[in-house]
DNA sequence: AGCTTTTATGAGTGTATGCGCATACCGGCG
DNA sequence: CGCCGGTATGCGCATACACTCATAAAAGCT
């Protein structure tokens, strides 16, 4: 058994992938590799203090850095946790899938 | 890039994982096998409707699965995958510590 | 059938937080 | 120094949801 302590920390990391925004612009920086603030909202549609808040929260976790250039602030994805993490979810939703249809098969 | 839907598969699921209480009646089920409520109630110290109604959102998403026993019912988590998610972001957690640690003594 | 025990759920409350607007900060340029 | 483009932040609103109390539903016992 984790700690409760663990256990704290544990949810506040999945708490930053429980929002749709913070994944999509997670996503958007693994893929793009890296990215201003202009190309993030022109991407997401986000608006700039939202996008600027989401990135500070990312930032303190590690999972987003960001390098000035002059005036601009070049944002990139840290590393290949979220990866990770979204790949093995992904197959446990397939799994379900599967499971549910067939079961609609066997009737 | 995931599409927006996936995306929105993902963080329902990790939303369902960022609250300590449903992280802990997981590892507490599968740290212990099988329990009714009676044990959960006893093991975290949460109301009963509190333990009922996260186990139901648990069990939507496939996570944990019930048995009658009479009039009790008995609950099992059901996969691997939380242990192995929180196994990544312990890792996660370990490695962000030792950096801190070593620029601490680089510092 | 009525009574008891165990679990699920409707209703209500309080808190956290996503999100935008406006604005303050901050670094570069004339 | 004043101005301007780019980013962070105080404030407010709306909503989601954890959590509780009270109550209903279900299953066994007499």
């Amino acid at each position: 058994m984790p700690s409760p302590q663990l256990l704290e920390e544990y949810s506040q990391f999945f708490r930053l992938l429980s929002e749709p925004a913070r994944l999509q612009l997670l996503c958007q920086l693994k893929h793009s590799g890296s990215m201003d603030v202009a190309g993030l909202i022109e991407a997401t549609g986000f608006s700039q203090s939202h996008i600027s808040r989401q990135l500070g929260q990312l930032q303190r976790a590690g999972l987003v850095s960001c390098e000035r250039d002059g005036v601009r602030t070049i944002w990139s994805a840290d590393n290949d946790l979220v990866d990770d993490l979204c790949n093995l979810v992904q197959n446990r939703l397939r799994q379900r899938l599967e499971a549910q249809l067939q079961s609609l098969a066997a009737g």
